[in-house]
DNA sequence: AACAAAACTAAGCGATAGCTTAGAAATAAT
DNA sequence: ATTATTTCTAAGCTATCGCTTAGTTTTGTT
């Protein structure tokens, strides 16, 4: 929403980016559909009349809610873009990754894998568009990573980030529930034969 | 629930093992949340009070449907565990776990790995043991498979247990939204690694 | 000071959630 | 045939869902 006027009358008691942050975090911890409209009055610390009058819907709350993930790890997206080295700078992004979550007050997993992972056969096509997106830039990513090495062929290129993709959203999934060591086995396992 | 009874009065008019089916695949394609017991009544073809009176509550429908899944898996699970030749059955068994969902109705995923999913940060202990309880025998087992190769370690078995268990967990939720083709190019690149 | 506009509080809206119950219908035992 | 017991239908229970609205308070403009 965040509507603009001309003609100023009360000011609001809260700011919207700052409320946005405390409802992305309820969402990352509960989903979606588990996080309700007073649980968000709660944690956002305003009244309902003022999330709507914000954000319009709770649909609306969480894809503000997700813009603000976005911008939250897109440092590490940015540090994976403008790096040189190739496949070991895929392979520290997945290990940036794993460190996020607890960086960002020890939530579970990717806020983007789960809504991922809740929204599939939801046809809901502002929430899919924006996972897509998403997905289609790492994707991207990995393979301008990849032809760094000049020996790899187009078509080893395309199997390997394909590869990349499923093993990052796995890497996000088992996150929420297994170890630390775990996850840097799985991430070391991973990129032995790349 | 399943009561026994000396007295009878009169016949139910279905059968809990074919009703619980057809819960279970409603649960598999919209998750326990999303499934009402208005959609199960519908499903099911029988009154909520049958549902109530056979399972308890929605909760112990879901049980069941997590039972009854089970039991229609459990042919490969049986496959992999009664194989003898080490890896290539893991592979197999990996490869068979992506055909299962087509055959049993061309649902998406996997039940439990879904359930797994939806549960997390839910703590609920009954549905968290059967997960556990799922895991922790998956990994048994290529625990067992890879000790078939006698020049491994114990310290590269669990490394390799823990890698292919996570990778599994991820191959199941990719299973979800990927291609076929991206899913089996997925199994070869992993299967490389070990 | 008077007024208009925006943001606040808090009550309440219809819809739906999981679950229960009253009463009719069916069946086995007497 | 009568009775006891179980299963059926269908209505209704309370709680919560996302969302709205009536009415008060605060603010900038005149």
């Amino acid at each position: 929403m965040y509507r603009i006027t001309n003609v100023m009358a009360r000011k609001k008691e809260y700011i919207e980016e700052e409320v946005i942050e405390k409802a992305m975090h309820l969402f990352w911890h509960n989903g979606y559909e588990a996080t309700s409209v007073r649980m968000l009055e709660k944690e956002m610390g305003i009244n309902q009349f003022s999330i709507y009058s914000s954000f319009g819907s709770k649909h609306g709350v969480f894809q503000e809610s997700l813009k603000c993930y976005k911008q939250k790890v897109s440092a590490i997206f940015n540090k994976l873009k403008t790096s040189t080295r190739g496949v070991e700078d895929i392979k520290e992004f997945f290990y940036d990754s794993i460190r996020v979550p607890e960086e960002l007050g020890n939530q579970k997993g990717c806020l983007v894998t789960n809504t991922y992972n809740e929204f599939v056969e939801k046809e809901d096509d502002v929430i899919s568009k924006e996972i897509v997106d998403f997905m289609e830039g790492l994707k991207a990513i990995f393979i301008e990573k990849l032809r760094m090495d000049s020996s790899k062929d187009e078509a080893t290129i395309r199997k390997q980030a394909n590869y990349l993709l499923l093993a990052k959203h796995g890497l996000a999934a088992a996150s929420r529930v297994n170890s630390k060591e775990e996850l840097e086995d799985y991430i070391e396992m991973t990129f032995r034969n790349i």
